[in-house]
DNA sequence: AGTGCTATCTTATCAGTGTTAAGATTCTTT
DNA sequence: AAAGAATCTTAACACTGATAAGATAGCACT
């Protein structure tokens, strides 16, 4: 038998290299962020040319997307991954609380997944199709909360209300709008907004709603 | 008297630089989206060349953020043109459409508002301060709403769930995550949105934020 | 074994970007 | 009119995404 693997003729190419790019970009991701994520630096970082990528992903949104993809996984993953809780409101608590601690974790990632850096030319199938299935996770766990089936039209209007609650939440957080109290964890943080929510719909909301 | 305004030596300098190329990127920022706006595509709109805009801001971030405070203003005064409308409900229905209305209406600039693209370094001081002016007409309402002080507890939470929840709906929509149903109107789909909501927390939400 | 094909990776190379430096022009003040 | 400051220009640099053409490696087939 020869050498149990010819590696690195000094300087020439490496191997399996789609992987190894996808994550040297997800650690250049959160180093500088979405917009000055460039395929050179991630070249690099792994120790190749500045045009191999492109043998791998057509282009830089491609990259992205798939980025944005692996993100939409996890999330889906996460919020997957809740215990079967008694009470409809502890469900909905959990869910919310792992949708906003995936969104605190990865915060330049989510910003990718909900960014205007990638425009709806840039979507690849396999990150629509992720984020539908991570959508209809969240569809699930409504349709939990709620007890009604998940394609009915109260889950559907349920979920997206929650969802954009969530999203507007972790998003304001991350962006730096709303400043997260220090010292304060994020459950609390959670919760008082939900507090602010509930207030608001006693005020009147409900007219607004029902009407 | 010489000639009323010795415009144009054929090549040359302007005037009043600063608001033009301020409209002019304004103009590219709804063309190309705030990622690919290029300092040199709005100085050449001008008509001015690649470098003359230094002069007047130090950077593209700073024309950037110059834009996103621009913005901001006219979100407030959005928010501040609101009716002496007579319930609760109402009131809270109007504010939120305006926001809503005002992030359909301008989307790639709400995008550079609360997208990363500016970094939290880049947030000069007119960007904040209407930032904050535009948090503070939101405050007011709420406080009018709910029929407390705009400083209470209750106001502030209250206000960062409202928030967050519009700011959520707009961004899902704008991103195109929440496909609006076509012919249905804007007003019509926040009011399906908030039954949503409510709906959610007839169904034990109201316990979580209790809790 | 060798031969050729294909995928992979490389080195030019181009057009476009933000930004700085240095020179040209106009405005303003005296 | 002259001096000085403000404004605008051209020139240049480093960096980016992207394409084209050549080099290398792995693999299939004889």
């Amino acid at each position: 038998m020869s050498q149990a693997k010819p590696r690195k003729r000094d300087t020439y190419h490496v191997g399996n290299l789609a992987p190894q790019l996808l994550a040297a970009a997800r650690q250049l991701l959160v180093e500088v962020g979405p917009s000055k994520l460039s395929l050179r630096a991630v070249s690099e970082r792994v120790g190749v040319s500045s045009t191999a990528a492109y043998h791998h992903y057509a282009n830089r949104s491609e990259l992205l997307g798939e980025l944005a993809a692996q993100g939409f996984r996890e999330l889906g993953a996460a919020l997957s991954r809740r215990a079967a809780s008694a009470s409809a409101a502890q469900k909905m608590r959990d869910g919310v609380l792992a949708y906003f601690a995936f969104a605190r974790a990865n915060p330049a990632l989510y910003q990718l997944m909900f960014g205007p850096e990638l425009t709806p030319e840039d979507l690849i199938p396999a990150l629509l199709h992720a984020r539908t299935e991570a959508f209809g996770e969240l569809h699930r766990i409504i349709a939990e909360v709620l007890a009604k089936p998940v394609d009915s039209t109260e889950v559907r209007s349920a979920a997206l209300a929650s969802w954009s609650y969530t999203h507007g939440l972790a998003a304001l957080v991350i962006h730096g709008v709303l400043p997260l109290p220090t010292g304060a964890s994020d459950e609390r943080f959670v919760e008082k907004a939900l507090q602010g929510l509930s207030r608001l719909l006693d005020a009147g909301l409900r007219d607004v709603a029902a009407g």
